[in-house]
DNA sequence: AGTTCATATTGACGTTCATCGATATGATAT
DNA sequence: ATATCATATCGATGAACGTCAATATGAACT
């Protein structure tokens, strides 16, 4: 695996959280599963944006899929919300031996 | 406020972070404040890319930026990196009277 | 004052993205 | 079989994004 992959693999995690009707649809999907048509009923998108949509959440992790005759339901993937949360908690947190201040700029 | 805008402000932060050389930047910022020219060093991108990644990281307010003679020293911001744990966390939080399955769709 | 250095801003370019309408797929119902 | 319905895929379009080179700003040092 490349180095440079690493940081592209961390950030479509949080490419799928990065719209905002993304992030409404996963704030829908917290009451529990979702049928699509549910879902595009309370949003202003098309059905084939919806869709679209969906594919992203799904390939990122934090949602699940599920068909059932013809409809699609949806519902979040707690596996994959936790492992977001871990993400952004290690890339976030501060290491232990931090130059807090006081270093200066070698160049 | 309008209800779209609640979306937009939200997904601002996770845009900051779904970029492959943003996350790494603030990876080097675990560790401790870092002056411009420090990370410059260990990005493959030009100098006026970075201050516009630098921009964005300190608009998310996930990054604060100090100014030190011609120096731009940059370090975690805190506060806003727990806001940005709180906010991934109530997003994906499942609720108590979840639906879990056996719902209907009624279209 | 003039030079040098670090950073910010601007303008341009190619890529990625969200969106749509149209069409395809696949399942149920008549 | 045919029609209908829910969803997925495709192709196009305009906006947003990452990037760069060039230029501007502003601070330190002759």
């Amino acid at each position: 695996m490349k180095t440079e992959n690493k940081y592209e693999n961390k950030a479509r995690v949080f490419k799928a959280l990065c719209d905002p009707n993304r992030l409404r649809i996963i704030e829908m999907l917290q009451s529990g599963e979702r049928c699509a048509c549910e879902i595009l009923e309370d949003l202003q998108i098309g059905q084939s944006t919806l869709s679209h949509h969906m594919k992203i959440l799904c390939d990122s992790g934090i949602v699940d899929g599920r068909k059932e005759g013809k409809w699609m339901y949806y519902s979040l993937n707690k596996d994959g919300c936790e492992a977001a949360k871990k993400l952004l908690d290690e890339i976030t947190s501060q290491k232990e031996n931090s130059n807090l201040g006081g270093r200066k700029c070698g160049c």
